[in-house]
DNA sequence: CATGAATGAGACTTCATTCAT
DNA sequence: GATGAATGAAGTCTCATTCAT
């Protein structure tokens, strides 16, 4: 066998553990993937994955910055210089929904939360978050109804609304964020009821 | 000792091992907390905690319980309802913003993701996160010079983006939405530019 | 309280507890059986056991010892000197098919082979038997002596009864049996005195 | 290595694991018994025996199952229908009695009653002992009827027999007796037969 | 003396990793 | 190189026993 169909084959085999690894990470999430879960979905042997892979960690860091890139790069908009901004934005939006939908398994690994999750904590989880959901729309249609708001899709504003509330503990809990709170949320508000528009 | 004497000590060493285990499931996750680690932060034997709570999944499932309904009281928003929508909005970021500040610890057993994360794998996410928010940044501080969005905070704009980004692959993974990717990026993108005043 | 008082109230306690572990001891095994379990049947503190008795071991041995004492004695074969060795095998077999009938709980914690049996236990346990032997192979010879049996092995023999003994007592502790006693008492007595040659 | 070795091997190794939860299993009983110590016993390491057997009690339930089969096989009294009833009982205390003698470890697990004995055990114990005793009482109402031995309850005969032979592992295993099988084998069918009257 | 909350040794079991074949 | 049987560290949980009240 040529070295050149040899590097092939070892390539393939990476690529072969690596597909098998982000469906199992993907549906077990990392504490409940099983190696030999891996290597059974991959067709090969348990000591193989040692072949490639230094150890589970490095695996699961191997897939989730690949997902990940594949992700950034699905978004694409840095090739896109002549767009306007609002152009930009609705490419954003539109790439990560298509992502989404197209790569359900990737968007799992990259964007996983709470790993645990029995049946009934999940199902807890979710009906709060319906909840939460359910009490933003009503709130959402009744100021339309009265004109407070302009006709737009109640869900699109949950999800802005939701969204930059899930964006927002990270910086301030990792990284310490301690600006004031009244100026944040005020500018915060006035994007969402202003607009950005020039 | 008093009959009410003994309930209270017994509440307050449930109350004990409860604080115990939100510090070392905000610090650790569920899977990499160990039971023995509770513990010693409380300050009690290991077996002490199985008394009070039947399982780690049990004491977990209380510890998160326990701090998504602190956090959904703090939000507190079906109390006032004169408040405008404006208003209203203003509130739950401000709330929101103000919970996390005063309680890091429960904010992470609230919205933690993604529990493994090792230092490596820590700063090479918190790296890629910054460098997508560094690049948003950038792309929005020039279209503010162009003229082609008012002044605002680009910070606040970038957490609305990422927010919604964040926010929209969950119904689509895990409730199998499947509406139409180009409205839904188009109303996203609406709002974010004409704002939703009426 | 009297100091006579006193002592009967302790040595009361100490056989409520004992009362107690009978009935635990003898449904749930030595291994299986819990000491809270058995507090709480004798409707005292966890605690208290161990005022009267060292260990759970310790307990065992006694609630073992005075059953089998009780079992023992249930059998009197020595008093009476007077009857034929036929009327004394009848005896033996009546009584001990009544005590097991009457007292299933404590048969059960006598004849049930626990895999405990440490060895100051197994060397108590063996003694006991063996005086059983003993005393029975007395009683045999005298009689062989004296021309009431034919000249055989009492060790033989001595299995045989023993032998029928234990296996005598399951069927009528665990599957209900309630059969005669007389009669089965004398059936087993004319086989093994006439035999059972057509 | 090739296939067939291969399974030999496996197969070699579950031989290996259960041979040396006989022996720990024999002299500890179930409860007292460690896993540890059974891996020991083997030359192999903790996590091996989980290879091959599921849990503790499953292993034991194998070790418990075969160690009856190899006993009820060596009995092997159906074969020899051509026997009068006499020679079958005298087959059978000498069969028995030479099984203890050679399998002290084996006898060990058979007749050791643990208390373990979950529902499943229970009833496969149970339902064995019935048809030991049915086979029993066939054999013997068939000689009956042949007029070989006189009207008498077969239950109380089937008492006296299997009486007998549970009487007989003890001594055998643990007195370390080793007297001469086909004296006592025969001296008790003789007391059994032409019963013990002077 | 009586209690039961607290304890921690020690059991079973899992599973990432190794290594002889 | 590929394999999977073997490994043992490490985790959760139990329960006899202790001891402050």
């Amino acid at each position: 066998m040529s070295r050149m169909r040899e590097m092939d084959d070892k390539k393939a085999k990476r690529e072969l553990i690596l597909d098998a690894a982000v469906r199992v990470f993907s549906r077990r999430g990392y504490h409940e993937a099983r190696m030999e879960e891996i290597a059974l979905e991959a067709g090969i042997g348990k000591g193989t994955i040692y072949e490639y892979f230094d150890s589970k960690l490095t695996l699961f860091q191997e897939v989730l910055g690949r997902s990940r890139d594949i992700y950034y790069n699905s978004l694409a908009i840095e090739n896109e210089n002549s767009l306007s901004l609002r152009e930009k934005i609705r490419l954003v939006f539109l790439s990560h929904i298509r992502f989404c939908q197209e790569n359900k398994e990737l968007t799992r690994v990259v964007f996983w939360d709470t790993e645990i999750m029995d049946e009934e904590l999940k199902a807890w989880s979710y009906e709060k978050r319906k909840e939460k959901e359910r009490m933003l729309s009503e709130v959402i249609e009744k100021a339309m109804e009265a004109g407070e708001i302009r006709g737009i899709n109640p869900y699109a504003l949950t999800l802005v609304i939701t969204g930059a509330l899930g964006a927002l503990w990270l910086p301030i809990v990792l990284e310490e964020w301690s600006g004031d709170a009244e100026s944040l949320a005020g500018e915060l508000t006035d994007i969402i009821f202003e607009g950005i528009k020039g």
